[in-house]
RNA sequence: GGGCCAAUAGCUCAGUCAGGUUGAGCGCUCGGCUGAUAACCGGGAGGUCCGCGGUUCAAAUCCGCGUUGGCCCA
């Protein structure tokens, strides 16, 4: 092993560590370790290829290593497939861009095969990048052998559950008005358009009404959805106006309009005038026909019965006119609202968004690009009330940011909304943390869920595998299509010959295969599953399912998933949606929902603003193990973290104090010839700080276990970094140095060895989660008899350890030993220097006990020659201090000069009276208030203990002997402080001269030479000149002048020198 | 536009559920310690508990209305 650096050097650990791990197959090992443990069941939420790792991935997949190491260490055999999300259309686009690509046509003419080969290129490019980023944070997964939703295996995975849901009866085709991306020519969910501010037309557009005088005024902000218009619809209880206007020439017309928004639109048509000719409901309204707007242009528009007329809808809302234009095939709420009322539907759009002829004039055109050609239109026929534009926020698809367009088009759903109850009943089956996330956000997230659009049109992805009569119609109907199950059902029911071990899924090896049962032909729908689909089998495909049934009959569903918020609308979603769809059961027991790693101000990291901070940024800076217990001592259940490189730097240094804990006993126990991993508590003598740290262990070990099982992850990891810097830091090693400088083998000694050994034992192994290098680097070093740190039990409380009341006691000690510090420093007494007692004051039994039952240790660490406890301290003076809103009335004139005879007086003289000038006042209890305070000579300062308060006194009188004492230790660590200057070894003797220019204090220091010459290791002490030293300096000890020489011996095996 | 989460010292957070003198760590500063020493210990400064309103004897805490940030939905 090598040598121990004076400094943690994390990427130096890291390495060493990582060359250990590949060195002794340490992950193998560490599985079959516990191959006959229970099982835990973790699932992979699969990260998407299409890039690499940034910090939010990190800090999830950190977030998933630790945990799955805290299962092994407390016995689990955990399963750890990592997973990747590789199809869909963010690949498809990247390709397309890569090749140049700018539709669907371009795709089709190189040919589908060969555009399926690039994406698979692609994603797999990809996801070896990502492997290699994953295991740069240490993360212990299967990268062996992970589950890639490209894998055919898996891909029968989704096949399966699909079939189950169409067995169920949840499978639905049909016209739905859905969001569809002209560009990619394919049907969106919701949750792949995202919102961005867009300028657009805002007109306001007559529509004549037939059989009577005037027109409707609705609005639109896009008016290439008028040759679609079918309806026009009011609200049921709004208030209504005709009114009669008249327009800048004179001439007048009748508008039907809402009451409220009759001046606003009036002036935006410019008319002069108006009045009010008749006042109605919307029900009024309903029934009135009108003249189709663009009937010219449009002659094939919809003109069905029960078209062209004004419904109620409860989705108008009263603003811009109260009317609301409605076209079912151009708009979710207008198709819902066009199927309850029996409307066709009509849309003249096909999916790239070009018109149809059933648009007439328009045919051929891009919709959008009409806009400009049906407003001119509309106002050349005197039907258009006002144009202009307005800035609103609009849909775009979520890949290519082409705004996205609403079309009724055949899509294949799964109807979840019809399975609604059982969907919220499951919810309740999964434990979340924190709960809040379930209960508030996931609930109302799967209460206004729609059905399921699962189909898409494109190539890069599972294909749906439905096959439908050849000769289908329109109103083709699910429960008459076939859902095959698997490869191998496929090659048995197929027509052609097929190969289920060798034949891919994936388009286009599927598009020709045909079917044919009981006389009919099928053949497949050409589209492709949502990619949501793929990663909502993940607790099956994981396991293999279904072509493996062993391990999902054991495992299914999964113990645990770990991911961030957005994943409600997604993973947590899709999985609880098509777990209940396909086998009635939610596939998750628990989910924990971490949180984003924002930058230093709280704001989402971003190429364009420039603040994104990668994880192989802050891995160069601090390192690996830093990086991970930065992200992992942040709150992991739903609160964001706001990344400051302050804090990366804070935990580093956590860090290395925890190195240099390890690494303090190491060169003693070296000398000693002691092995930490032979340690053995019954070897030696425990003195009551051993007791006290190894009870604190316990406790530590209590709190972590806990923190850990409720996932409070960063609660069990900044639990057991206090303990190091708290306890075991500043207040075990400082109490056990001078043991561990003893020359000889002692009881004493290796008690502490024994006690650090096991100390540090257990922390390494409840540190290995989270800092797996530093761990591993520091048990090859202490114990090294296992192959890994990580293979090893978490540890346990041992209940013989455990002693609540010393830990109680020195709680207080602690309190009780700052409060002396306190007066020392007010004393203007430095610890160096002994001083003659301390007292302890408190009238609480419980801090007297703890003090007296550790007075030793107390004196030792506050550096007094004697301790004193007591409930009242009776050398404290009680000063009085006048009241003036007593004294002031009862006094008058004389108030002053009582005042001032009272002021700083002792209890007894102000209650004899006090006399001024020769009077003499008596004064009543009220007119004094009394404090104590210490003495000439004694400092005090007050504490609060976990058990009660109290004061503690330090007397700082000096005596000679206190004097001497001081002089010495400050003179030793002169010469300390010398040594170290020349970089003596420890052990190496030296010659030392001492000129001390004040007298008496060359006689103090005199009188303790041979415990400054025991401290320093002076051999001898010498005089001669200056230059006969390798170095001499001239202190200021407490305003005293002493000039030391320091010279090494040059022989160091005869001390005795020269 | 709607839902959820957050806002407390320069920074990270606790305290909020169950109302009662705002706390810790880091940082800063002054001092101490000095064979773990780029470590460690003590003192001090530092707060509109995001704002406004309400309930209450009493509000960081409960309620309402806002602001800012984040996530989700439209």
């Amino acid at each position: 092993m090598e040598d121990i650096s004076d400094q943690y050097v994390p990427a130096d650990v890291e390495e060493s560590a990582a060359d250990h791990w590949a060195e002794t197959d340490a992950y193998e090992a560490t599985k079959e370790a516990h191959a006959d443990d229970p099982a835990f069941f973790f699932v992979d939420g699969p990260p998407y290829t299409s890039g690499q790792m940034h910090l939010g991935t990190a800090w999830n997949k950190t977030l998933k290593d630790t945990l799955i190491r805290y299962k092994r260490m407390t016995g689990h055999r955990v399963t750890d497939r990592p997973g990747y999300d590789m199809h869909g259309l963010p690949i498809e686009v990247k390709v397309e861009e890569e090749l140049g690509f700018e539709s669907k046509k371009d795709i089709e003419e190189l040919g589908v095969e060969a555009f399926i080969e690039e994406c698979k290129t692609f994603a797999e490019r990809n996801r070896e990048k990502m492997d290699e980023d994953f295991q740069s944070m240490g993360v212990w997964m299967d990268w062996d052998d992970p589950y890639r939703t490209v894998d055919p295996s898996y891909m029968e995975a989704t096949w399966w559950a699909f079939q189950r849901v169409h067995e169920n009866g949840l499978v639905e085709r049909g016209k739905r008005a859905v969001n569809q991306c002209p560009r990619c020519e394919t049907a969106l969910a919701n949750n792949e358009v995202e919102y961005h501010e867009i300028e657009s037309p805002s007109i306001y557009v007559k529509f004549p009404l037939k059989g009577r005088e005037g027109n409707l005024v609705v609005w639109t902000t896009t008016p290439w959805t008028l040759p679609g218009n079918t309806f026009v619809a009011v609200g049921e209880d709004v208030t209504y106006q005709g009114v009669r206007a008249e327009t800048e020439s004179g001439d007048t017309e009748v508008l039907y309009l809402a009451e409220e928004c009759v001046e606003e639109v009036l002036k935006k048509g410019r008319y002069v005038d108006y009045e009010v000719v008749e006042q109605l409901t919307g029900e009024d309204l309903v029934g009135l026909e009108y003249e189709h707007p663009l009937a010219e242009e449009v002659p094939d528009h919809a003109a069905f019965d029960g078209a062209l007329q004004v419904y109620t809808a409860d989705y108008v809302e009263v603003d811009r006119t109260g009317l609301v234009h409605s076209a079912p095939g151009h708009g979710q709420e207008d198709f819902e609202r066009g199927q309850e009322l029996g409307l066709e539907i009509f849309s003249p759009v096909v999916g790239n968004g070009d018109y149809t002829e059933q648009a007439g004039k328009y045919e051929g055109q891009f919709v959008r690009d009409a806009n400009d050609d049906i407003v001119a239109d509309l106002d050349s026929k005197d039907l258009l009330l006002s144009g202009e534009t307005t800035r609103h926020d609009y849909g775009q698809c979520w890949r290519c940011d082409t705004d996205i367009i609403y079309l009724a088009t055949d899509q294949w759903f799964i109807t979840v909304t019809d399975i609604k109850e059982e969907l919220l009943a499951n919810i309740e089956e999964s434990e979340w943390f924190p709960g809040w996330a379930r209960d508030n956000r996931f609930r109302n997230f799967v209460e206004d869920a729609p059905d399921w659009n699962v189909s898409r049109q494109r190539y890069w992805g599972i294909p749906l595998p439905i096959w439908v009569p050849v000769d289908a119609g329109e109103d083709l109907e699910a429960e008459d299509c076939l859902v095959v199950g698997t490869r191998e059902e496929l090659a048995e029911r197929a027509d052609q010959e097929l190969n289920p071990e060798e034949m891919d899924l994936h388009r286009p090896a599927v598009d020709d295969v045909t079917i044919t049962e009981d006389g009919t032909t099928y053949e497949r729908v050409p589209d492709v599953f949502d990619v949501w689909i793929d990663s909502s089998v993940a607790s099956w495909g994981t396991l293999g399912y279904p072509a493996e049934t062993e391990a999902f009959e054991e495992l299914w569903p999964a113990d645990l998933i770990v991911e961030a918020h957005d994943q409600t609308r997604g993973w947590f979603w899709s999985q609880l949606g098509m777990g209940t769809a396909a086998v009635g059961e939610v596939p998750y027991e628990q989910v924990l929902m971490h949180g984003f790693a924002n930058d230093k101000d709280g704001r989402k990291m971003s190429k364009s603003v420039g603040n994104i901070v990668t994880p192989e940024e802050a891995i160069d800076r601090a390192g690996r193990d830093p990086l991970r217990a930065y992200l992992l001592s942040h709150d992991q259940q739903g609160a964001n973290l706001a990344f400051q490189w302050d804090g990366l730097a804070d935990v580093e240094s956590t860090l290395n104090i925890f190195w240099n804990v390890f690494r303090f006993p190491l060169p003693y126990m070296r000398l000693d010839g002691y092995d930490p991993a032979e340690a053995d508590l019954s070897d030696g003598e425990l003195t009551v700080v051993d007791e006290w740290v190894l009870s604190r262990l316990q406790s530590v070990k209590s709190e972590v276990r806990e923190a850990w099982e409720g996932y409070e992850v960063h609660e069990a990891l900044n639990t057991v970094l206090d303990f190091l810097t708290e306890d075991v830091s500043r207040f075990y090693v400082k109490a056990i140095r001078e043991r561990m400088w003893e020359e000889e083998d002692s009881a004493g000694k290796r008690g502490a060895y024994a006690t650090l050994a096991t100390v540090l034992d257990e922390t390494v192994r409840m540190m290995a989660p989270f800092t797996p290098y530093l761990a591993e680097r520091m048990y090859q070093h202490l114990d090294g008899g296992e192959t890994t740190v990580h293979m090893l039990d978490y540890p346990e409380v041992d209940a013989e350890l455990h002693d609540p009341d010393l830990e109680a006691h020195m709680a207080v000690l602690r309190k009780v030993e700052e409060a002396a510090a306190n007066a020392r420093q007010q004393g203007g007494r430095k610890l160096r220097w002994p001083v003659s007692r301390v007292v302890v004051e408190s009238d609480e039994a419980a801090v007297r006990e703890a003090v007296e039952s550790l007075s030793d240790l107390f004196a030792e660490r506050v550096n007094t020659r004697e301790v004193v406890v007591v409930s009242r301290f009776d050398e404290l003076v009680e000063r009085a201090e006048p009241k003036m809103s007593e004294i002031g009335p009862a006094f008058g004139g004389d108030s002053q000069k009582v005042m001032q005879a009272v002021e700083g007086a002792t209890r007894e003289e102000v209650e004899a009276g006090v006399d001024a000038d020769g009077e003499h006042y008596d004064l009543d209890d009220g007119m004094v208030e009394y404090h104590a305070e210490p003495p000439e000579g004694i400092s005090g300062a007050d504490f609060d203990s976990p058990v009660g308060d109290g004061s503690v006194y330090v007397d700082t009188t000096l005596t000679d002997d206190l004097e001497s004492e001081g002089y010495a230790r400050d003179v030793v660590r002169r010469i300390q402080e010398m040594r170290k200057t020349l970089d003596l070894d420890v052990e190496e003797p030296i010659h030392t001269r001492l000129d001390v220019s004040d007298e008496r204090v060359a006689g103090f220091v005199d009188d303790h030479r041979e415990f400054v010459a025991d401290e320093t290791r002076t051999a001898e002490w010498v005089d001669g000149d200056e230059a006969a030293f390798d170095l001499v300096e001239e202190w200021d000890v407490e305003g005293v002048d002493v000039t030391i020489g320091v010279k090494r011996v040059e022989d160091p095996d005869t001390p005795d020198g020269e």
